[in-house]
RNA sequence: GUGGUCGUAGCUCAGUUGGCAGAGCGCCGGGAUGUGGCCCCGGAGGUCGCGGGUUCGAGCCCCGUCGGUCACCCCA
């Protein structure tokens, strides 16, 4: 129950995946790998932690996530290290270390940290799976990012989520438009939240995104960077809508759009679930960062990329009660009532062969071992008693249909192990 | 970091004005000679989160603490 008992517990804000549950994470993964390989991602792992200046130089040292939740550590050597508190600096950080030809597209599953007060939906190691295509500014390398996400969410069965897009901009147009939006709020800074009133000059894009009232309301007549956007932006933000709209993807403009971490540049895109309740929607996002591989000491190189949080994705499954993946079943599980010695063989026999195939072990009734057997969701049980034993047969019982049992020798059972994995008989 | 709420068996939870710690599920064994599910019988399994206090007596009342959970903030 608690540390008290001397019996210690997974950390606050962790938790174990445990069969059945961990047979879903194994096929979202799987279902994502093989979606990325489709549309040409290599899997890249990097280390769970990095230099801590990977984060602060990447993520931006007003961000909520590294000024104030990063797990922080200083290893035996006196090196500074992080935890990875998202997926897309250490990334980058490898292709600059790496330097791969271009465009590089690397896909990713990790767990993240960041130290946070866990609810419902928000952990304190959570994971994502995402990709990243680092060396082309071209539009249709955002529409392919998309649309990829897209897909794997339409891929889980769920249907009740929303795309949202933005631009934020580049260092041409941003800049000034966030000047005129400072002046804009001073002349409104009265009417903002309480929290903004005091803090609206550090990131005036923050309280276009705030959800208070005061604050929707004091900007409803607001500049938005999406009407102050230069011509490069503005022509690349277009060309990003029509190939969504041309993927035939349901795309909702969001003005307000304005994402946690300071990397992004021009598209920004975000996808919330209308299943889940409360707060914590977000089940995926991301967006283009092209000043970030310099930000991490390499050459100008434009960037993309989305991460999606498996916890969060399947809370929208479960919401949606789609996704529903259970573990495999046996093909047969073997019932010995002479020692086990015959179990043994058989079952090593029958798993050369490729088959799942469990047993009862510990010299257990045979009550019990048919019990087991049940539970197992094999569809036949194969026993051994003493007169199979004695002539080198097993008897063949359906568990899960009406059928008349039959007994038959071990080369004949394992001649009938059929290609697909089953027992036939 | 701030607040609400809940901690009793592996799980879900009862537990009366303070009076011998319970149920269902699960697990193990058995129910006329070698057959699972349904049914019946039996068994194992608890520092009642932890520490202190009040009391003849505390799962129950009081204080503290730890943990879970939900919300704020922020995010996936």
């Amino acid at each position: 129950m608690s540390e008290e008992h001397g019996t210690p517990r997974a950390p606050t804000g962790t938790h174990d995946v445990l069969p059945p549950e961990s047979a879903r994470w194994e096929a979202f993964l799987a279902g994502f790998a093989s979606l990325a390989g489709r549309y040409g991602f290599g899997m890249v792992h990097t280390p769970m932690f990095e230099d801590i200046r990977v984060f602060h130089r990447g993520i931006g040292e007003t961000s909520e996530v590294v000024g104030k939740e990063m797990y922080e550590f200083t290893d035996r050597g006196g090196r500074h290290l992080a935890l990875r508190p998202e997926g897309t600096a250490s990334i980058v950080r490898a292709f600059v270390q790496h330097r791969p030809p271009t465009p590089w597209r690397a896909w990713y599953a990790t767990p993240s940290f960041r130290y946070e007060r866990p609810q419902a939906g928000r952990f304190r190691q959570h994971h994502q799976v995402g990709v990243e295509v680092l060396g082309s500014d071209d539009p249709d390398v955002d529409v392919e990012v998309i649309v990829l996400a897209q897909r794997f969410f339409e891929s889980l069965g769920l249907n009740r989520f929303t795309l949202s897009v933005n631009s934020m901009g580049d260092p041409a147009c941003r800049p000034a438009y966030v000047e005129s939006l400072r002046g804009f709020l001073e002349g409104c800074a009265s009417d903002l939240c309480a929290e903004h009133q005091e803090r609206y000059a550090e990131n005036p894009l923050r309280v276009l995104d705030c959800k208070k009232e005061a604050c929707r309301s004091a900007t409803e007549g607001a500049p938005m960077l999406i009407g102050a956007l230069c011509e490069e932006c503005r022509s690349h933000h277009d060309r990003v809508l029509e190939g969504l709209a041309l993927a035939g993807v349901e795309v909702h403009a969001n003005d307000r759009l304005v994402r946690g971490f300071d990397y992004y540049t021009r598209t920004t895109f975000e996808f919330s679930s209308e299943a889940l309740e409360g707060a914590h929607n977000a089940i995926g996002g991301g967006g283009r960062y092209d000043g970030l591989v310099e930000l991490l000491g390499g050459p100008p190189t434009p960037g993309i990329g989305f991460g999606i949080g498996i916890e969060r994705a399947l809370l929208a499954c479960d919401a949606e009660g789609s996704f529903d993946v259970t573990p495999p079943t046996p093909a047969a599980f073997v019932v010995d009532v002479t020692g086990g010695e015959a179990a043994r063989d058989l079952v090593f026999r029958l798993r050369e062969k490729g088959l799942f195939v469990e047993r009862a072990y510990g010299g257990r009734s045979m009550k019990s071992q048919f019990k087991a057997a049940d539970r197992s969701g094999a569809p036949v049980a194969l026993l051994i008693g003493n007169d199979e034993l004695a002539s080198g047969s097993v008897t063949i019982r359906a568990l899960r249909e009406a059928r008349e049992q039959v007994t038959q020798t071990v080369e004949a059972l394992l001649d009938g192990v059929d290609k697909t994995g089953a027992i036939s008989w």
